[in-house]
DNA sequence: TGAAAAATGTTATTTTATAAAATAATTAGT
DNA sequence: ACTAATTATTTTATAAAATAACATTTTTCA
């Protein structure tokens, strides 16, 4: 009895809800295999890409790695605060920068489609406590 | 015989500059085993690692490539705007967005080592002459 | 010179991602 | 409601990207 892509979807946000931490698509995979062992990595990324183009999750490109969506699903600028120490991810709104961000690109003769908006380095947990 | 690190990464800078396009560590493998054949990934994973290090190349995280620096290379904000259909990039500085990226996150508590501000879109050539 | 450290090379493997084929579910026409 | 055509999903297999671990060579400097 296969599951509809919608539940699967919400089976993915539950794994990726219930860890804090940004997870790989392979980490998801060991978790759903748990309950349904003969998923394989094509069922999970295809519900990753369906789940990222609702804007319900963001695919960390510069760690390879996926976390819930903590906004507005809307929303078309995330900045995702990434902590290299602890993992850690905080999502912003960057809708604001795109005045700047329009003005600097040629964007008269470039259409945006997607903004990637990345931040690496140490949130204030790991700078007061370092060794974590 | 074997080379310096600086005489691979100037071949490596040669191979980024002489292909517009941004280019997979494994399509600039090729291009070295051309003249060297025994060159493997790692040798190509670590000097590309000391370009992006010393600002001279830039790894595009959303599409998995590299591609010279055609800015200053102590810039530390580079914006990458890819074109989907084509694939070229072009890069900007985006240090002016600097301001508005620390009032967005918690820049008192956090500490940035590192900004990715990618775009991906249509560039105008192909928004000109579709089905390029 | 020669021992220690640093840099580079090699082999093998791991991790991430997707192509292609197979199967199941759904839809639309009658 | 039945069945062919379409669409969606799963499965198998493999491709592509990245790195771990170890070996070797070069450099440094006592």
């Amino acid at each position: 009895m296969r599951k509809k892509a919608a539940e699967r979807q919400n089976d993915i946000l539950d794994v990726l809800r219930s860890c804090e931490k940004p997870m790989t698509a392979y980490k998801i995979l060991e978790k759903l295999q748990v309950d349904e062992p003969d998923i394989a990595p094509p069922t999970v990324y295809r519900t990753l890409l369906a789940l990222t183009e609702q804007g319900r999750a963001h695919r960390l490109e510069s760690i390879k790695a996926f976390v819930s969506c903590t906004c507005d699903h809307a929303q078309s600028v995330p900045v995702l605060v990434i902590c290299e120490d602890c993992g850690a991810v905080d999502e912003h709104d960057g809708s604001g920068l795109l005045p700047k961000l329009s003005a600097l690109i040629s964007s008269t003769t470039f259409r945006a489609k997607r903004h990637i908006l990345e931040i690496q380095g140490q949130c204030s947990a790991c700078l007061t406590n370092p060794v974590n």
